[in-house]
DNA sequence: CGATAAGTTGATTCGCATCAACTATTGTGG
DNA sequence: CCACAATAGTTGATGCGAATCAACTTATCG
C-alpha cells in the first residue's frame, strides 16, 4: 500500500521552520507505506539498519534497548508527529528496537528517497537532523532527571514532557490525555519496581496534582505539577525558527 | 589566532568514512581558532546557541546541564575529537554549557562556515550529522545503565566506555590510561555520593579488574570488566562506512 | 461470569545518601 | 625546602528510598 503523500511530515516540520513551496513538494512526492501495529509488534528491530525510516501517525511508538542484563529498557517514547528511527539513514546499526505501545499507525519512508533529499535539499536535511537533536535533548534531559530526581519527582517530570508533546499536537483536552503507559510500563522506562511506581501515584493524586486511570491522565494542577517534577519545556525546542 | 587548518577534523570523519579530496578540502579551508581552557572554565555557555562550534583538541569537556534543583548533571563527556556542540548549528538553544575538565585545548568553527558546508557538501553533512547521532546512542546507552545497572557495575560501565574511546585515539598504553575525572567528579555524572563511589571503586580493584588513582585508570581485565559492567562497545559506532 | 491482568497494600531487605571522622595526597607560601 | 592548608580519598554508623516478595482488590475482557 504505496500512497504518494506525506502531509504529516510537512507539518511537522513546519512547525519548527517556514517551509519552501519546492520543499513542500519534495516531501509530498516521497512514497510512503502506511502499517499497522497493535500493542508489543517489533516495527523495526534492533541491529542492521532497515531500508525504511518511520514516522508515528497515531498510537505511542517505544524505543527499547536490549540491555546485555536481558533487561529491556525504553529510551524514548513517541507520539504522532515523531519521525523514530530517521538516524538510521546515517548509522550502520540501530542501538534498540521499536516497538508498538498499544494499537500504532505507521508510515515507512524509503531511506533511498530520504538519502536524496539529503542530496538536494540542505536546508530540509537541517531540519530532518534537528529532529533527531530534538530527541537527544530528550534524552540529555531523562538523564539529568535520573541522577538528581526521586520516584515521584521523576513520574512527574516524565508527565509534564508528555503532557507538553501532546498538548503541541492537540492531544490534550480540559487537560486530560489518553495515554498509553500503564503504571506497569514505568518499570522499562525508568527501572522503578510496580508498587513503588503505584506509591509515587499516588502520592501525585494526594496532592491534587493528577489523576491515572488506566489510559487517562489528568492533569489537575500544571502548574505545581512542573515545580514538583522541576520540569522546564526548554528542552523540548517548541519554536520555529530559521534553521 | 585564527589558522588555516583542520586536520583533525578530516582525520575524525575520515575514520567513519572515506573523505573525498575536494571534501577534505573543504574541511581544511574552514577558519579555527584554538583555545585553551583551564578546569572549570566555561567554554560555551548554555542558553542562546553561540556562533562557533568547537572540537576538543586535548583535555576532557563536559557537557553539564544545570537543573532546576540546582545540581549540576553531567550528560555527556568528550575526549579529543569529539565535536562537542555541533549540534547548536541547528538549534536555538543551547540545553546545557560545555565545561572544562582539567586543562582543555579546543578548536572552534564558525557556524557560518559549517553552514556552507551543510549547503554544498550533502555527504559531509550526513557524517556531521553522524557524530551527532552517536552522541545520541551514548546517552542512550547512559539511559539503559542508569535504569539497570548499579553503583558498581555502572563506574565499570563508564570505564569501559572511556577505554574504548581513548582506545581508538591512540591514548590506552599497557592498559593505562590518563583519567581526567576524579572519584569525586562521578557524583555529578551519575548522582551517586563520593563515599559510595569509593567503595564502588574499591570493589572494582578488589576484584583486580582496575587501578584508579588520582589522574589514572589501568584496567587489568578488560574482558571482565565489560562482563561485569555488562559493556557492549556496539553503541560507539567505531566503524567505516558509506554514509 | 469467571479468568486474567492491573493496581494496591504491607512486610522485609538492601542499596545508597548522609553525616562525621579520619588519612593521604596535593598544593602553597614563608 | 618544610610546614601547613586544602583537597581527595577512605572508613564507619545511621537512616531513608526503593526493590522484592506476597497477598489482596479492582478493573477488563472473552
Amino acid at each position: 500500500m504505496t500512497t504518494k503523500t506525506s502531509e504529516l511530515l510537512s507539518l511537522v516540520l513546519g512547525r519548527r521552520d517556514r517551509l519552501e513551496p519546492e520543499e513542500r513538494t519534495a516531501l509530498s512526492r516521497l512514497s510512503v507505506r502506511t502499517l499497522k501495529f497493535s500493542h508489543g509488534d517489533t516495527i523495526i528491530p534492533a541491529g542492521p539498519t532497515a531500508a525504511e525510516s518511520c514516522l508515528v501517525v497515531s498510537g505511542m511508538a517505544l524505543r527499547v534497548q536490549s540491555t546485555w542484563a536481558g533487561r529491556d529498557v525504553v529510551s524514548a517514547v513517541h507520539v504522532p508527529g515523531d519521525f523514530v528511527d530517521l538516524h538510521a539513514l546515517v548509522l550502520e546499526r540501530l542501538d534498540h528496537s521499536v516497538i508498538a505501545q498499544g494499537d500504532c499507525k505507521v508510515q515507512f519512508v524509503d531511506q533511498q528517497q530520504l538519502r536524496k533529499i539529503t542530496n538536494d535539499f540542505p536546508h530540509l536535511t537541517r531540519l530532518f537532523w534537528m529532529l533527531t537533536l530534538i530527541d537527544a535533548k530528550i534524552h540529555r534531559a531523562w538523564l539529568a532527571a535520573a541522577a538528581t530526581l526521586r520516584t515521584n519527582e521523576r513520574i512527574a517530570h516524565f508527565l509534564c514532557e508528555l503532557y507538553t508533546r501532546y498538548a503541541t499536537i492537540g492531544f490534550v483536552k480540559n487537560g486530560s490525555f489518553e495515554m498509553p503507559l500503564q503504571q506497569k510500563d514505568m518499570e522499562r522506562l525508568f527501572g522503578f519496581s510496580r508498587s513503588h511506581v503505584n506509591r509515587a501515584v499516588q502520592e501525585l493524586r494526594a496532592r491534587g496534582l493528577i489523576d491515572w486511570s488506566r489510559d487517562q491522565v489528568t492533569v489537575h494542577d500544571l502548574d505545581n505539577l512542573k515545580i514538583y517534577g522541576k520540569f522546564d519545556a526548554d528542552y523540548l525546542e517548541i519554536v520555529s525558527a530559521r534553521r
